[in-house]
DNA sequence: AGAGACGTTTTC
DNA sequence: GAAAACGTCTCT
């Protein structure tokens, strides 16, 4: 099951809005082709959506694929693109990091007991009470990539395949 | 399969 | 630059 996950800055005059759109490949049965939600941003998200955007300036090979897809939808029309064939795997061995949003990550204080807080110095591991959720999932149960892709506005790409 | 060790990467 | 902690390898 694969979906594609877009968040979409929209400038248009003063108002500036951030898109999120949520669509999947065509032929797929179930789910509607795509929802659209969109909520305003402010000055200071823009600037962060912005620095965000610099610090991930990458193409994949998926970009031709998702173009394809747009175009075939209607979506949208896109510039040329240089995707790199090895840059997927490069994702893949990039280290994660945790979400910061699940309970474990909320979680401020380690708990003392467990063994990865026993043997902090040399296990070097964060504490089980304190470990993302997103990360005890292992690696090869699900594909996850982020890239940013160039329409006429900058559209972060987020694809999340579950096996 | 789970625990521990450690190199390496990421965050602060 | 130091501390935190992810990924992976080895051992049990």
């Amino acid at each position: 099951m694969v979906y594609f996950w877009c968040v979409c800055l929209i400038s248009s005059g003063e108002c500036l809005k951030l898109s999120v759109i949520m669509f999947k490949p065509r032929g797929m049965s179930g789910q509607p082709l795509e929802d659209i939600y969109e909520f305003p941003m402010d000055p200071e998200e823009v600037q962060s959506v912005h620095l965000h955007r610099k610090s991930l300036e990458t193409t994949s090979p998926l970009s031709k694929y998702i173009e394809s897809e747009h175009q075939q939808a209607g979506l949208y029309s896109l510039p040329d693109l240089n995707c790199p064939l090895d840059s997927s795997t490069d994702l893949q061995k990039k280290r994660r990091s945790k979400c910061r949003k699940c309970p474990p990550c909320l979680r401020k204080q380690n708990c003392g007991s467990c063994t990865n807080c026993q043997n902090r110095r040399t296990g070097k591991q964060i504490c089980k009470m304190r470990k993302c959720d997103e990360l005890k999932r292992k690696r090869n149960e699900y594909e996850e990539r982020e890239v940013w892709i160039y329409f006429t506005c900058p559209i972060l790409v987020k694809v999340v395949t579950y096996r």
